[in-house]
RNA sequence: GGUCCAUUCGUCUAGUGGCUAGGACGUCAGGUUUUCAUCCUGGUAACAGGGGUUCGAUUCCCCUAUGGACUACCA
């Protein structure tokens, strides 16, 4: 059998966006599954669109994910260059093989003729078609006589190459996702193929290149579906034997319709991008969010592909084994940050609480805390299951760093009683007679106090709470004095009284 | 406007010519937790509409509607 070689192929011309760090996985998945090579190629043949640092966010991007990439600018292989740039002219001798067998021709329209041709067509509610039905009445190789084009190139005329779309004829596809399509070159135009700039177009330059390349399978976005029948057509010109193709269903906006962007993600607040992007009109990142790549990739993997099982969580290996293209749904998927925040809470709890630890102590370093890593340790180990992110963490457990400085108004309300103040005193005074503080036994004493004295029970209890957390949240309370400390403890409570008690009624 | 593609709970989806149309996220309720959260249990909720074909269609066909992509010397 042929040996599988996929590519993923994206222009550097900004961040990443997650449709196609998803393309891109679904490429990788092809690739391992079937023992094959997953290749990185840059399109760049549109110089205007070069953006500095996107090749390398895309490149960072992948290895966050856990993408190996077999072939690339980096990784070097035989079949290079694997950026289309450094190819520069190369191109132009595969147009000079169509120009030879009469699929293609020189046109020396100019843009501006061209929009405005295009503009009038639109006010008579026509769509401009440069191809059979008008190229006789345009400045081409094909409408003018020999001496006349010759002259013109001669005299360096700007001119590009297009393709020559045969008349009326159905061309017939196939791809593996949707099956066989069926479409008339009577409403397809005659493609420019290389720039009066010289470069080759993406049609002519992606070909190219995955012939020479020898890529088995092409696994793009849906946006490319339109152009299946220019490609093969151009695989025909060519004789080149074809690769399969496959068109992924577009990642649409969480609400509304339409293709997921940067915008939406800003509006509701998730990123779109994989990455930090720091340049000009910097976008938030997953990894810069707190999302482990376990979870993003799992998350992404199952927006348009599921095994056809019951099972969600998938490491990369278990994707790689269950992964098959025609698994690959039809329609596009709307993107449900909820769902995302899940698969990192499931993906954060398998997290040691020692690593966690490490991570959050960065966080803490940040915020100006410094503490041993095992008290982190010990405290992560108390509110880990509650939290999805790291960064949450600190909302979890600010309580055990800092006292609180404000109280809950509503607790207040519902567990401030007047004879409150003169309870917590006493009980302030019973815990400063003791010697350990440890949870367990520290709890057993609490409560075999408050029954002794009659006490309700939910009432102090809410009431400590109250003044060692500043609210009703948190782990056991009995843990948290522990940690804290008996001095600290105490001396929250008197800070408790103090700024509560006079503020009641 | 034209061409192409798509359509199962709010979302991601499973599924079949005859099933109580399944799961997950969300949401709601109950339980656990003396708090909050987690967790557990349960509930809610879908075959876009209309025609066919058929003994029978969510499933096959057609039409309509809706949504999307493309319609550049961008990819």
């Amino acid at each position: 059998m042929q040996q599988v070689r996929v590519r993923f192929a994206p222009s550097p011309t900004g961040p990443l966006h997650i449709g196609g760090v998803r393309t891109a996985l679904y490429n990788y998945l092809f690739a391992k599954k079937n023992k094959g090579i997953f290749i990185l190629r840059i399109e760049d043949t549109d110089q205007t669109r070069f953006v500095e640092g996107a090749e390398e966010y895309i490149m960072e991007s992948l290895k966050w994910c856990g993408m190996k990439i077999d072939e690339g600018i980096i990784e070097g292989g035989n079949y290079g260059p694997y950026r289309q740039s450094d190819k520069k002219l190369q191109y132009r001798q595969y147009a000079d093989m169509l120009m030879n067998n009469g699929d293609a021709y020189y046109a020396f329209d100019t843009p501006g003729k061209l929009e405005e041709l295009r503009i009038s067509a639109e006010r008579e509610g026509n769509a401009f078609i440069y191809n059979a039905s008008i190229r006789d009445n345009m400045r081409n190789s094909l409408s003018m006589p020999e001496s006349k084009w010759k002259e013109l190139l001669e005299k360096e005329e700007p001119y590009v190459i297009r393709y020559k779309m045969p008349l009326n004829e159905d061309v017939h596809c196939d791809d593996m996702i949707r099956g066989h399509i069926v479409v008339n070159t009577s409403t397809l135009d005659d493609k420019v193929l290389i720039k009066a700039d010289g470069m080759p177009t993406y049609h002519l330059a992606h070909l190219v290149d995955d012939h020479l390349m020898k890529i088995s399978h092409v696994i793009r976005g849906e946006e490319w579906l339109p152009s299946l029948p220019l490609h093969f057509l151009l695989y025909r010109s060519f004789g080149w034997e074809k690769p399969l193709f496959a068109h992924l269903p577009l990642l649409l906006k969480p609400d509304g319709k339409g293709k997921l962007s940067k915008r939406d993600g800003d509006k509701m607040g998730f990123p779109v991008f994989p990455l930090f992007w720091p340049y000009g009109e910097t976008a938030k990142g997953y990894r810069e969010e707190g999302y482990y790549p376990e979870a993003f990739v799992n998350m992404l993997a199952l927006l348009g592909w599921n095994p056809g099982t019951e099972q969600e969580i998938f490491t990369m290996d278990e994707l790689i084994n269950a992964f098959s293209i025609e698994r690959v749904h039809k329609s596009g998927s709307r993107f449900d940050p909820e769902k995302a925040k899940w698969f990192n809470h499931h993906y954060l709890q398998l997290r040691s609480n020692n690593e966690l630890a490490l991570e959050f102590r960065d966080y803490l370093r940040a915020q100006g805390y410094h503490h041993d890593i095992g008290d982190l340790e010990a405290i992560i180990s108390l509110v880990k299951e509650r939290v999805s992110f790291v960064k949450d963490i600190w909302r979890e457990t600010d309580f055990f760093f800092k006292s609180p400085d404000v109280y809950d108004k509503e607790v207040i309300k519902k567990r401030w009683k007047p004879e409150t103040p003169a309870q917590l005193l006493e009980l302030k005074a019973f815990l400063d007679e003791r010697d350990t503080f440890t949870p367990q036994i520290t709890e057993q004493a609490v409560k075999g106090w408050i029954e002794k004295k009659e006490y309700n029970t939910g009432d102090v209890m809410n009431a400590f709470r109250l003044v060692i957390v500043g609210a009703s949240r948190g782990p056991h309370l009995f843990d948290i004095i522990s940690f804290i400390g008996k001095e600290e403890t105490l001396m929250r409570i008197e800070k408790g009284i103090a700024v509560i008690g006079n503020k009641v009624q």
